[in-house]
DNA sequence: GTGGTCTAGACCACT
DNA sequence: GTGGTCTAGACCACG
């Protein structure tokens, strides 16, 4: 699996395990039924703790993306890749809205922020 | 003095308060030598501990934009407020970058972020 | 870590912390990315509250002696020793300059004072 | 009453006005039985608050270096110019130690603290 | 009245 | 386990 952990950045290593997961099933990358690696395999590969991967495979079971099978694995469940888009796209928005909620408290225009966003985008 | 605390999001109180004081400082609605409210009337009046109050000060101290003097109180210190404008932006952009990131990480195209944004900034 | 604190003096506890933990990363005990103790540890073994230690420890990270990251630890940044000793000397400058000057206040010949100062230092 | 107060300087302002007033009796400029201006006269002069000047009486009286009639006025009592001295060197002595134990806390030699003392005495 | 320090503990997020 | 935030209250020093 080809994931890609950035320590810089200060986002937590489980989101980003996430976050790239549920990307894979949704382009179909990862199909219902495939095994993901192992959390002892991937921890080694990303050079990570195992807690770490543990925290991100619970994090998939729980919003019903993974099944794990005690004794044998973690499996991609039936997904609909409409609603996890659509899902996704909430969480964006959800760190949109934090930055655009800053900007407002620091007096900053929308214009200006739009300027900026933008700037990022292009950059 | 109007600060607004919002304790939904995840946003720590005594970043709220910082955010908030440095622009009243910067828009000029908080002038040299002006005394800030006290440590205690502050968390009076927005019904949180003291202690967050005073750890609000203590940052905006460190970075320069107060003087505290024991037993008198809390002061604005000279300021450029250009200055303060850009460390604010720098902060936003910081906010901004994390959701972009986030989007890639989810395989979601720089159109469909820019859509988001636009729909939030209008809401 | 051995660090000792002394009660009986009206020096805050954490500037006491700071000023030891200073003062091994000038002195090389501790070394670049070396780990500090957790706050929790130090606290258990400095019988102090946790809230102390992580004040010292703020104060060490506002000052780039240190970086902390979350859920893993602080750690030792690179620091110039040179650069170090230079500003603890200033630190300790300004505390004679009070003495100093408070023997003034008072009348204080400055052989007389210079007496004292080398009494104390003996003794 | 020829009184300097220093603001500038870290140093509580009655602390400022009782080391000076001790200083004009151990002197003799103020005799047994003079009378001190009135907290609110000293305090105009100076230009600061007439608690402030009240705490330096205060602390004069319970030292026992004046006795405040009421309605009259505060008037210097009668007093050992040595012993005063004594007293003096005595509170000079316990800044100074402040200044060795930080020093010694930081790691700073003996003689480089000795150079640091001497090169500010002749400043 | 003001700010400065400290406690003892809670709950949360990250590894 | 780690650090991050917050509470409710204490006691002290300064004006």
């Amino acid at each position: 699996m080809k994931i890609i952990i950035n320590n810089s950045l200060m986002i937590p290593i489980y989101e980003q395990i996430v976050d790239q997961i549920k990307t894979l099933i949704r382009k179909g990358e990862l199909k219902e039924n495939d095994n993901l690696p192992s959390v002892r395999a991937l921890a080694r590969e990303l050079k990570i703790s195992a807690l770490t991967v543990k925290k991100a495979y619970d994090d998939l079971e729980a919003e019903g993306f993974t099944v794990t099978v005690h004794g044998k694995g973690t499996y991609v469940a039936a997904t609909n890749a409409e609603r996890l888009l659509e899902e996704q796209k909430k969480e964006v928005e959800a760190d949109l809205e934090k930055a655009i909620q800053k900007a407002r408290r620091c007096g900053i225009s929308d214009e200006d922020l739009k300027d900026i966003f933008e700037l990022l985008l292009e950059g």
